[in-house]
DNA sequence: CTAGAACCTGACGTTGACGTGAAGGTCAAG
DNA sequence: CTTGACCTTCACGTCAACGTCAGGTTCTAG
């Protein structure tokens, strides 16, 4: 399979697959005139590589563990990686939540403009999303997030 | 109160700050001299503001959007902008659990490393995480998120 | 054999939310 | 009055994941 095909299967840009290999992301095979060959794998090895990006892990960082899942099994030193990088992306989601949040309350004000909501008596719609007033807030039990 | 201390209560940078005065997010008054003055309502329309740009909204969406926070009501236009970007928000929280799963499947074989995962048999962490082989995989029911 | 699609390697442009000086005015304390 | 923390505007630098153009080569269908 030639670089536009990889590209199109996978939905990317085949500047963005130049990209992956000159980051180290993709190993190619090459022609005698130099042209890109990939083996199937190519396909999904790309869509993780697209999931990562979409969680928020850079390319340096998915450089680093490509590797083991590569290899089916890891170093204590990339199992630490891998565990950190779950952690950032649950940080995200909460604070993803949080913001969610936000926007909901200001829906609700949009649909229900009752005469609470005049302006000397209504609590502002971007109120802190946790108003229990301890000083720190801790970023508290991750709730559980319903969609 | 003056830029510093702003910054500092809503934990942002002096430069941030001014940023989004430049970007018509943030008002402030003004001494003679010239130097920034803001409210203490201002602390919590940052910590907004910060929260907004962390769910990915750009400026320019939270320059439409604010006018109908301060305002406590919103027309049907900032209604579906509001609406549109929950769901943005929404997807993004999506793609953050399916790569989160990804990165669980990968720890999963670290920590288990048996035999079953001897190259020739294995399935490969990194296979989507969707397999029952639909061609048009729809983002599916968002299923509950649990942290 | 030839047109045009697809590929190649550079290399510069884009975008957003700031960081980071530069060069200078302002303000409370000693 | 002077020091030093804080403030002002202006303006270029950064970083990441590509987009995009240029100029040339290679493959493939008719």
């Amino acid at each position: 399979m030639r670089i536009g095909e990889l590209a199109d299967r996978a939905g990317v840009s085949t500047r963005a697959l130049r990209y992956y290999e000159e980051q180290g992301l993709l190993a190619s095979e090459r022609t005698a005139s130099g042209q890109r060959v990939y083996a199937e794998a190519a396909v999904e090895r790309v869509q993780l590589i697209q999931q990562l990006f979409t969680a928020g892990l850079p390319s340096r960082t998915i450089v680093r563990l490509l590797p083991y899942i590569d290899a089916g099994h890891a170093t204590p030193e990339s199992f630490e990686l891998l565990a950190a990088e779950r952690d950032r992306i649950t940080t995200a989601m909460t604070e993803l939540a949080a913001a969610r949040d936000a926007l909901d309350r200001m829906i609700h004000i949009a649909n229900h403009p009752t005469p609470e909501h005049c302006p000397a008596l209504r609590e502002p719609a971007w109120a802190p999303y946790v108003e229990a007033g301890a000083d720190s807030t801790p970023v508290d039990e991750a709730a559980a997030v319903t969609v």
